[in-house]
DNA sequence: ACGATATTCTGAAACACTTCAGTTCTTCGG
DNA sequence: CCGAAGAACTGAAGTGTTTCAGAATATCGT
């Protein structure tokens, strides 16, 4: 391995110089622009890399931000990650990936393993979330910089990033109901997940504000479960339920687009075609929805922005951090879009 | 930050010692048991943690692993990742998350990234990959071990984790050909992907064992595309004009699920029902293909079991450098699986 | 009683870097 | 011509571990 002395002595000048020049440090504006090539060129001809390890050391960075979901398979993540990936690349950071696999055991080794490693900030992808919250709180203790993507917590100490739940669910219901529909079933998220009541609030909201009335009757559950795939089985199960039931709908607002996919093939078994006999429309967009036949209609999170904004929190939080600014946590609410495709229709 | 030296004070002893004790390290059998039991009290009352630096810079290793996908997106990469991630933490390493986006640059950025952290393994997800293979020649020179998932380099000094696409493709085949369908329309891969020819290999194969003659009428090709989301489109676009040459067939053999969505799209815009009038198979058994309406039937990768084997062959390969005996590319190729859904259904 | 071996513990070096605190030599305004 | 400021460079300390090479004491077979 070559060391930083080795460039010393090849190109004649002391390690500390060496050192300067080739981390453009503020005092290099002091080195002439001809020892500066001698050191970058000795550098180049021993192909020296410098030690991260001892650079970490002594500079007390580690260059590393923490990346915690908290289930890889849930289809809502792979956006984010792409998103955090990308803006991380763009500034030089490089993720450490774990997948807490919604068990509290995981979470508490996890958050050890990466503190210990000295992650300068840490994102959490919290979308599918059935922790007790108060795990979470140990996370404050961290002092690094920290964003939760999907689940806000009014704290003063962790900034988040999520989508307005409360506007998307009224996208998706006025939807509908411009395209006629009015007589409509909802599967709501299970109670666990912070996404639920809001959503069901600008559902509620909209309805109230459109006159229109929900039939009690119409309105379904999802069961907690820590799997986000299982919302999938739960839709088809809730709409069987529904058709045996024999009740009347003519559109059906889920929760997500699993729970809407599930809703879709419960359908589809009961001989009821999608959209000419039933309209279904999701939320989230996650990538299945485009490809689906039908094409989901659905709200859109724009989950790459949303990772792009956590990790330009994080990384703002590690530029006030060293340069010992203070700053508050940032509250984002991004804007869902209606992505209107084929799993929708007038009313005829 | 409490270091060593702190616990050496507290407890009495010189931070030799506390380190010995702490690391369980060899010389640690002539430590009794009092001694242990108060450096672990002091270190616990002062929630010591070694800082991974100094031990990294003093031990040479990272504990580390490289993990770098050709592209997140791709749905095939989740169930693999989670496989690593699951053994990697069983085996206390953490991974390092890059995605190349198909892209020359960042390979090799992410390359010098990781190797700058010092890694002390890489894994390659190189699903869909339209890369120059050149580049993968720079893998070779790092000497640390590395194993590919999903292609094969006949490479001494990278292992590999495949598929067995010729079993793979035999399979799907003799699935349709057990339903009674003979008149079967083919999407095969991309020519520049590595998967395509074995797979096709052992269609052709098992066709001409059993008979079967193929209709070249009926076999297209998937264009070349850096996105593996295109062979959706590209399914769609191909099962389209078959349908529009009115060229009859019975089933239609994909090369993977997403085609397979594609086809199934376009037969569905076409009125013809699947898998009443056409039976459609596919490859690979992505989480989509079980949520589909109708659900796939496909070829299953078990994917999750091959990022295991990956992590296996890279810390048997860790532990090989560290114990400096040398170790030679080990190259698995995992069985397929025939996975019936709704999508395939006997010819009446 | 004595050399050999085992037990218990430690000082100091090494890991590769950054940076503080200078040193030496110019330059330059007055 | 002198003191100050600027330019160019460097020695050495410090970052927190691990581990080599012993030191000091105890145990034991003969």
């Amino acid at each position: 391995m070559v060391t930083i002395r080795d460039v010393a002595k090849e190109s004649g000048f002391s390690s500390t110089t060496v050192s300067i020049v080739l981390n453009n440090a503020p005092l290099s504006r002091y080195i002439p622009a001809v020892t500066k090539k001698r050191i970058e060129r000795a550098a180049q001809k021993l192909g020296y890399r410098p030690n991260q390890f001892a650079r970490s050391l002594r500079s007390k960075r580690s260059h590393t931000v923490g990346v915690m979901v908290f289930d890889m398979t849930d289809p809502f993540c792979t956006l984010i990650l792409r998103g955090i990936e990308n803006t991380l690349y763009q500034s030089n950071y490089l993720p450490m990936l774990t997948d807490v696999h919604n068990e509290g055991s995981r979470f508490e080794r996890y958050l050890e393993m990466l503190l210990d490693r000295r992650i300068e900030g840490l994102i959490v992808i919290a979308n599918w979330l059935f922790l007790d919250i108060n795990l979470l709180a140990d996370l404050e203790k961290s002092s690094i910089p920290i964003a939760m993507i999907g689940c806000e917590l009014k704290n003063d100490t962790m900034s988040s990033v999520i989508v307005d739940n409360e506007v998307g669910g009224q996208l998706a219901l006025e939807h509908l109901y411009s395209l006629g529909h009015r007589k409509i079933a909802f599967i709501r998220g299970p109670k666990g997940l912070t996404d639920s009541s809001p959503r069901w609030r600008g559902i509620r909201n909209l309805a109230k504000q459109s006159g229109m009335e929900l039939d009690a009757r119409l309105i379904l559950d999802l069961p907690e479960s820590r799997d986000p795939l299982s919302s999938f089985e739960s839709g088809c199960k809730l709409t069987e339920e529904l058709i045996r039931q024999k009740r009347s709908f003519t559109a059906l607002l889920a929760f997500d687009d699993m729970s809407a996919f599930g809703a879709i093939r419960a359908l589809n078994k009961a001989g009821i075609a999608v959209p000419e006999q039933c309209s279904v429309i999701g939320f989230d967009d996650v990538a299945t929805s485009a490809i689906y036949t039908p094409s989901l209609t659905t709200v859109r999170q724009p989950m790459e922005s949303m990772g792009a904004s956590a990790v330009g929190i994080v990384v703002d939080g590690i530029n006030a951090v060293l340069e010992k600014r203070d700053i508050l946590a940032t509250h984002k609410k991004v804007a869902p879009e209606l992505v209107i495709r084929d799993s929708t229709r007038n009313l005829t």
